[in-house]
RNA sequence: GGAGAGAUGGCAGAGUGGUCGAUUGCGGCGGUCUUGAAAACCGUUGAGGUGUAACAGCCUCCGGGGGUUCGAAUCCCUCUCUCUCCGCCA
């Protein structure tokens, strides 16, 4: 949610911030202007007649007590007048409120200045490139190919027991992943990040403070017995942590990191998007999550990327970053920056971590603040991304360091395998 | 799942129909004292809205929602959550 002030201040200015999302806000924005002239208009006819309604009461009061109360009649009909206008008054107000709020969560964030446009995927920019692009993969075989050579990853034991986009890891498949957790977590400590273990479901009021609901409601599992949803992302509960809270200025920045399952229901993929790890039901990532002052979200975001770069790195997998365009950007993001990883027999760019700052998007949903030097009461800045997301960084593994020996392990990650080859 | 108790400001804990946004203690902040600190003493200290150049003023909020009343933190209904006991159980 953006904030109504800058709205109130240069509504042609918002109008046009927008435009680079290929997005026309003009009839909400100019529909927001008259609901809020609305909304201050009769909030304050209301607290007016609020306020003559106090003045009686305690008129009446004071009647009672002295033991005039006879005299209390023609004042407590007076009262009965004031408090019908009062309840017409607060109808009003409420269905303005009401429309208003769902006017404003139905904007999306306003992107930041540097978000290119363009309106697919294609238009977004690419800012760095590393690594080998391996020509010499001619003869790669598809991880799920080596899923099944290697025994380490049972894809159709996962769909008789649940259904497809549920796989199954086993063996040295199973260490591996455990061992990138474990790395992941590691290193993110190392950054500075504390970990967390969240819960896996969360309740609806945690799935609209991050912007899950009510717009993305199909994407999620819903456990209608109990109303709670399983989470996307650890970025829901760890990010809710903070739901409601006003923070000191000086524990900002907070940095979180946390491991989970993540479940989504993915509903319209198909075809190559979801062949064996590129698009599951249920997958395994690990999160980082900061919360900022608003002067230093962006800095946030930069030591952010820097940090998913050096685990690339780390893992020796060629990667490039994206800065998504208006039109790949997400409602609730300002601006995004995507991870790819190269998958050599796939041949084609991976998307492992997508790092964005929400500026106040959530922060104004969860009224997560914090109190300023000058005793201010200020909306923080919210940020996460992927640290990282495991089945496409195993995809890419087992496609890129493949050979006849049998796949190798980048030698950061063996102290936690155990191991320095799969074969 | 069954029975009972409870939910008040950062925390603890009063308040049971009429200036109660709420006594008090702790914590926090400012000050006096001190070379500095502690102690002591004095002052200050919730959030949102409206309003103002800035103050002031006004309104709302005592878990959520609804009701009774001229007037509710206080009475009634309902929901949620927490605690205790029993049952079940990794």
């Amino acid at each position: 949610m953006i904030d109504i002030q800058l709205i109130r201040d240069n509504s042609a200015e918002v109008i046009r911030r927008y435009e680079v999302r290929n997005f026309d806000a003009t009839g909400p924005v100019n529909r927001i202007k008259e609901l809020d002239a609305t909304r201050r208009q009769t909030q304050k006819q209301l607290d007016d007649t609020l306020a003559e309604g106090n003045a009686i009461a305690r008129e009446i009061g004071q009647l009672f007590k002295t033991g005039r109360s006879s005299e209390a009649a023609a004042l407590k009909e007076q009262s009965l007048l004031l408090k019908q206008r009062a309840k017409d008054l607060q109808e009003q107000l409420d269905m303005a409120a009401k429309e208003l709020s769902e006017t404003m969560t139905g904007l999306p964030m306003l992107p930041h200045h540097s978000v290119p446009p363009g309106t697919t995927e294609a238009d977004n920019e690419i800012v760095h490139t590393e690594g080998d692009l391996p020509g010499l993969f001619n003869n790669a075989v598809p991880h799920w190919e080596l899923a099944g050579k290697y025994d380490i990853i049972d894809f159709e034991a996962g769909t008789k027991v649940t259904g497809s986009g549920f796989p199954i890891y086993k063996g040295k498949g199973a260490r591996l992943q455990r061992a990138l957790i474990s790395f992941f977590l590691d290193e993110a400590a190392q950054a500075g990040y504390t970990e967390y273990q969240p819960p896996l479901l969360v309740n609806a009021d945690s799935a609209f403070g991050t912007g899950q609901l009510p717009d993305k409601d199909g994407q999620m599992y819903h456990v209608p017995s109990d109303n709670l949803y399983l989470i996307p992302t650890s970025e829901v509960p760890v990010t809710n942590i903070f739901r409601d809270m006003i923070l000191n200025e000086k524990d900002l920045p907070v940095k979180c990191t946390a491991h989970s399952v993540c479940f989504r229901r993915e509903a319209g993929s198909y075809g190559k998007d979801v062949r064996g790890l590129n698009r599951l039901h249920q997958f395994d990532k690990v999160e980082i999550v900061q919360v900022t002052h608003p002067e230093k979200s962006y800095q946030a975001l930069d030591e952010m990327v820097n940090y998913v770069t050096t685990l690339l790195q780390k893992l020796e997998l060629p990667f490039r970053v994206a800065r998504l365009c208006g039109g790949d950007l997400g409602f609730a993001a300002a601006l995004t920056y995507d991870m790819e990883v190269y998958s050599a027999a796939q041949k084609r760019w991976l998307e492992v971590s997508s790092i964005s700052n929400f500026e106040t998007y959530q922060a104004q949903r969860m009224k997560l603040r914090f109190r300023s030097q000058d005793g201010k009461n200020l909306l923080a800045h919210t940020l996460n991304g992927s640290a990282l997301a495991l089945p496409r960084i195993m995809a890419a593994l087992l496609e890129n360091n493949q050979s006849e020996e049998g796949i190798s392990i980048p030698a950061a990650l063996q102290k936690y395998t155990g191991f320095a080859i799969i074969s």
